[in-house]
DNA sequence: TTGTATGCGTTATCAG
DNA sequence: CTGATAACGCATACAA
């Protein structure tokens, strides 16, 4: 009933009349084995089809050759890039990517952290529920000594490695492109605490606003609790039926902003003539939608390559560890102009 | 250096004055472990701070409690949705899921084989890169007792699970709605080889052609080499500067889909009067572009499930392994009709 | 109900 | 350059 028995470095020593240390470290190419010898194991373990076993190898170390990746969700093209970012670098370092989803949820993120942490994983690489406000569920990895990298939605007060866009930035970079194309009440569509990238979204808006002298108006503020085309829509018509409704919407998702365009187009009001809207991500619809959506580039892929390569280099470099307790990359983005905010 | 020691076993056997094999079924609430012994075990491993080592564990039985995950991509919203559905199973059976991305290359594919096997994986659920005609590299798999299920992109002539819709149908019904609207000459757009699906909605085209006695003109099928916006638009752009265009288009992908109503209202034909258009997957964007898409919707997120519920039913019963040495799991489509193929 | 002993496949250490 | 052996953490067969 049982598959054929599995082919182990201790076959192949017998056929070849030597230890299992002398194979293993033929495989792997060791310098004090003789050319010779590497070459007939080798041979041999292709013929007899050998395969290594992973989880022997690992169980010594105590840590798989895999990274673990904790997303709040991978159907969003901004997530799905980030993954292949960190896929292409891990594939060339010769590790496997485990990936989660959190589904935004903060119980659920702390027992797929420990699933994580269970399958005794190299390193993490995380991107927060928009739900999780302690983080205590990841000092374990720190303990123990896994790499951790926070990505895009990253902890407020956790000293590991980042990788992010200056949120603040790019709020403040896209409200101020709204401001010069004549915008004078600019709404914006926000989500998520305090903690959240949104949050720092926001404060980039204030921040334009207040720089130009424009009024702040709380009811040009209105809050979505899923980013989802649903909610956007409920959002932005509250926004048009307002007595004084905005003439430009800085909406930090493309969802939101593609929902906003479609919303106004339905309610008659032209875009970008009598409401100008930017988004943010750059997802493969802000181009295909009518009239394009501008947008804020968001390097997803690039974020998730340099949160792999991170780690790799964290694990490479086992001695100082302990030094660094905390980087922070920055990432840039760019304001695309596109027709949704084009007034001038 | 080095972070603390984990916990094992044997530090809260030692602990308790009780043997490993009793803390080992005490953990799992083994019904021969008293009630009293399994709560102190309990309550003892969480104070120490005990996690299990997945790794042990699995090296006895030879396999991790991993699913491995073969696709061609996963910035693709069908294929986004597919692992969704297979990760919320696979989760609530307690196992984790390894993605990898073969990138449609047939030699990624082989060596990501190789990968997963060596992680020994308890089961693979595979989509066919479009390069690949011989499927010999996942025999391996049969013989080493890991449950394997193709889904969507399968091969021809391998015995095992597959779980798909029936592309030829699809096709048939697709190609049936443009003409029951009214199309006389109906284009297609192809991809891959005679293995993949889409050679298969072609099929299902061309049958539905003949059944209407409608005549087959070659240049109205197009090939692409890869399904991305831009060689849809070469390919639209070709359909378009016929001498005789076609009035109807059947694109066997809404990236197909979306980028030929783009090229046609950039070149002036209106969608639907001029040009009925009808997409494939449901993807998001066939709903947010204007007109509408017309589309087949296919279940991703279902067919990731069902695929993981074969995996894991096919794990519990160990017994009638070979019993079933075939087994194809047809999920229903269904044609979607919206603005973009409304003649009538 | 609990304990003892052993093995899973590999690699590191120490000998030769 | 190669060999013998212990160890990684856990789960099972067999004893008690």
């Amino acid at each position: 009933m049982k598959g054929k028995k599995e082919v182990t470095i201790y076959d192949i020593a017998k056929k070849l009349s030597l230890a299992t240390s002398t194979i293993s470290r033929g495989l792997k190419e060791h310098p004090t084995i003789s050319k010779k010898t590497v070459e007939k194991i080798k041979k041999t373990a292709a013929e007899m089809g050998y395969r290594p076993n992973n989880l022997a190898a690992s169980l010594r170390g105590n840590k798989m050759k895999t990274i673990g990746v904790l997303l709040p969700t991978i159907t969003q093209p901004f997530l799905s890039s980030l993954i292949s970012g960190i896929e292409e670098v891990a594939q060339k370092a010769g590790y496997t990517v485990l990936i989660m989803q959190s589904h935004d949820s903060y119980k659920e993120e702390v027992e797929l952290t420990q699933s994580l942490y269970d399958n005794r994983v190299s390193g993490v690489i995380c991107s927060l529920a928009m739900e999780t406000k302690n983080t205590d569920h990841f000092k374990r990895f720190i303990e123990n000594d896994t790499a951790l990298v926070f990505v895009d939605r990253v902890p407020k007060s956790f000293d590991t490695y980042h990788v992010v866009i200056d949120n603040f930035a790019a709020g403040y970079k896209a409200t101020k492109h709204l401001i010069s194309q004549g915008c004078k009440r600019i709404a914006h569509i926000t989500a998520g605490n305090e903690f959240s990238i949104y949050y720092e979204r926001k404060q980039g808006y204030l921040a334009a606003l207040e720089e130009h002298n424009l009024t702040i108006d709380d009811e040009l503020i209105v809050r979505v609790d899923r980013i989802t085309y649903k909610e956007a829509r409920k959002a932005t018509l509250k926004l048009l039926e307002l007595q004084k409704p905005p003439d430009g919407i800085f909406a930090p998702g493309d969802i939101l902003g593609v929902s906003a365009i479609q919303v106004a187009e339905q309610q008659g009001v032209k875009v970008p003539e009598k409401l100008a809207i930017i988004g943010f991500n750059n997802d493969p619809i802000s181009s295909i939608i009518d009239p394009n959506l501008s947008t804020v580039s968001h390097p997803a892929f690039k974020m998730g390559q340099t949160s792999a390569e991170i780690i790799f280099n964290r694990l490479r470099n086992t001695k100082n560890k302990s030094d660094i307790v905390k980087q922070i990359a920055f990432l840039n983005t760019e304001i695309l102009v596109r027709e949704s905010s084009k007034k001038s």
